[in-house]
DNA sequence: GCCGTTTTCGGCCCGACTGTTTTCAGTCG
């Protein structure tokens, strides 16, 4: 028996009971004893007290005694008896919660989704009191579209998405100022949907504008308050706008960034003040709204430091906020130490990365091409990498304010040798070992080539550890935390990539990485002076590993990366 | 079902929108 099985049990039997239709405090019981679990960092031989725990009481804790002795829980398989299998995927329809379709299984015998859709058609729902054409005409609809619904979407996908929303937002004169907000503000992995807040004083003008302008593939709700399309793009995203007035919007903001459970926690402390938190501002005993100028005040309301959107999670964040202060912030960030010019397979030349940089008020940066092997990049060879460092030297000199560092992104080749040899390694101030090839190697002939790449005293990072692509593919499946111990024995720099598509080293390894004492570089990859911002997203994905200013290497300043990376 | 230096009963985070009703339940985030 393990934490995972009595989680996961607690979990089916939460949803067994809504299916029943059962009352939806006892349902939350449950899942709040699966999460009271979930959160406990202890494994469960560790959890003596496990019976005790606030949130496991006579119920739950019979079921936890249950999976402890026989293996099973009784609750469960009598549930599961009761319980047609294939009313579960019914609580996927949009519309359908746990006491409609209990009254639908009641009332005409619905036990999957095949017989519901049957008895649509035959018209037997509308019939059953509470239920009414329109319902039944929606059900069918989603019925219909249940395959082709996706629940998530990475984090790259739901960017482009957010940036079309964006856009449209600025053409409409009547908003005052918006954001997004939701699980992309908090730079989740994925997203199931995307969230803005817009502040006007005509929330009818800009719901008709947004409705003409948007791609939309159904309106699914649509109110003076809030306005909820389905758009019709390659994927079918779901949008959610929030419209309120120019003193409501820090509340507004910090309700729909979430997440959920921060939300809870937040007003159970608000409670215990007399306090009631809701989207609009904070009421008091009295019933008088206060609303702030900004989220710093409304935490500042309850005694709290800003809490950053990307470490809003469990909850339990707000029992870490004396680690806040060391918290990496993206002001703190003063370099990035990859990106790609026109030498290989960058959209500007070195002078235009420069410019790029100084603007973003970097005191210093390093370019790092590809190498010969990656031949579709159109990779540097020796000679090649001699005439850039030439010219990024002269370059250097002609500006004050910015030192540009020549460096490289080195293919470790399939055979775990270097692409270069140590000789014009030592040339450059900085040197990148990535993987580009040949991923379905076994972990063995990978961990091989880290090896050859980590063991050289020339290379300095390895850049995106494990090369995966969110939501698309897993890479080359390194052992990380052992590429994690050789970080530390060999001194080595281990990279945070920032491009949305990767994300890479993922949040697990970076806290393990920092747990060890390995620095993180956050690096955008910038292909282009666009993708520079990446940092931002980077930046916020290393506050949810809790990433200490110290850890991470282009917050350091100039001296410092010269004295202990450079130099070393 | 769980919980209690206000409570062992009556709350449980809070509000918007829809569709069904004719004042509100259910669902959703």
């Amino acid at each position: 028996m393990n934490k995972k099985t009595i989680i996961r049990t607690f979990e089916k039997i939460a949803l067994y009971m809504e299916l029943l239709g059962e009352n939806h405090f006892k349902v939350a019981a449950f899942r709040k004893a699966a999460n009271v679990l979930e959160l406990d960092p202890r494994s469960l031989a560790e959890m003596d007290d496990i019976l005790t725990l606030k949130g496991i009481g006579k119920g739950t804790g019979a079921v936890i005694t249950d999976l402890l002795e026989n293996g099973e829980s009784d609750l469960l398989k009598e549930l599961e008896q009761t319980v047609p299998k294939g009313l579960i995927p019914l609580l996927k329809i949009p519309g359908l919660g746990g006491k409609r379709i209990a009254k639908l299984r009641e009332a005409i015998g619905i036990d999957s989704v095949e017989s519901l859709r049957e008895a649509c058609i035959a018209e037997k729902v509308s019939k059953v009191p509470g239920f009414g054409k329109k319902t039944e005409q929606n059900i069918l609809a989603e019925i219909e579209l249940l395959g082709s619904r996706q629940g998530k979407f990475a984090i790259w996908q739901v960017e482009k998405v957010v940036s079309l929303i964006e856009t449209e937002l600025q053409a409409i004169p009547e908003i005052t100022r918006f954001s997004v907000a939701g699980s992309y503000r908090r730079a989740e992995e994925e997203s199931s949907d995307v969230d803005f807040i817009v502040v006007t004083e005509e929330p009818g003008t800009v719901r008709e504008k947004l409705l003409a302008a948007l791609p939309l593939a159904a309106t699914i709700a649509a109110g003076d308050a809030k306005l909820s399309v389905t758009l019709d793009l390659e994927d079918q995203m779901d949008a959610d706008f929030r419209f309120v007035t120019d003193e409501q919007f820090a509340s507004a903001i910090h309700h729909f960034t979430g997440s959920k459970d921060h939300n809870i926690r937040m007003r159970q402390l608000a409670k215990s003040k007399g306090l009631k938190i809701s989207e609009y501002g904070v009421e008091d005993e009295n019933g008088q709204i206060t609303t702030f100028d900004s989220e710093e005040q409304f935490f500042a309301h309850f005694d709290l430091p800003f809490i950053p959107p990307a470490v809003r999670g469990t909850g339990r964040e707000i029992d870490r906020i004396e680690e806040l202060d060391d918290l990496i912030e993206l002001q703190d960030i003063r370099s990035d130490f990859h990106m790609h010019t026109t030498w290989s397979d960058g959209g500007y030349s070195i002078r235009e990365m420069v410019e790029a940089c100084r603007a973003k008020g970097y005191t210093h940066m390093v370019i790092t091409d590809h190498t010969q092997y990656l031949k579709v990049a159109n990779g540097l060879t020796p000679d090649r990498v001699r005439e850039q460092i030439a010219e990024i030297r002269s370059l250097n000199e002609e500006y004050k304010d910015i030192e540009i560092f020549c460096g490289t992104e080195m293919d470790i080749l399939p055979d775990a040798t270097l692409d270069f040899d140590d000789e014009l390694l030592s040339e450059l101030d900085f040197v990148i070992a990535s993987i580009h090839s040949n991923f379905n190697q076994t972990q063995e002939q990978i961990m091989d080539r880290l090896h050859t790449a980590m063991k050289n005293p020339h290379v300095d990072m390895i850049a995106h550890p494990t090369g995966r692509i969110i939501g698309q593919r897993d890479g080359y499946d390194p052992d990380v935390p052992q590429l994690i111990q050789w970080a530390k024995e060999y001194g080595k720099l281990l990279e945070l990539n920032a491009n949305p598509y990767r994300l890479d080293l993922a949040t697990e390894h970076l806290i393990m990485a920092q747990e060890a004492g390995v620095r993180i570089a956050i690096n955008t990859d910038a292909h282009a002076i666009d993708q520079l911002k990446y940092m931002e997203i980077g930046v916020k994905y290393a506050q949810k590993a809790w990433l200490k200013k110290e850890t991470v290497v282009n917050a350091w300043p100039l001296e410092r990366f010269i004295r202990d990376i450079i130099r070393k």
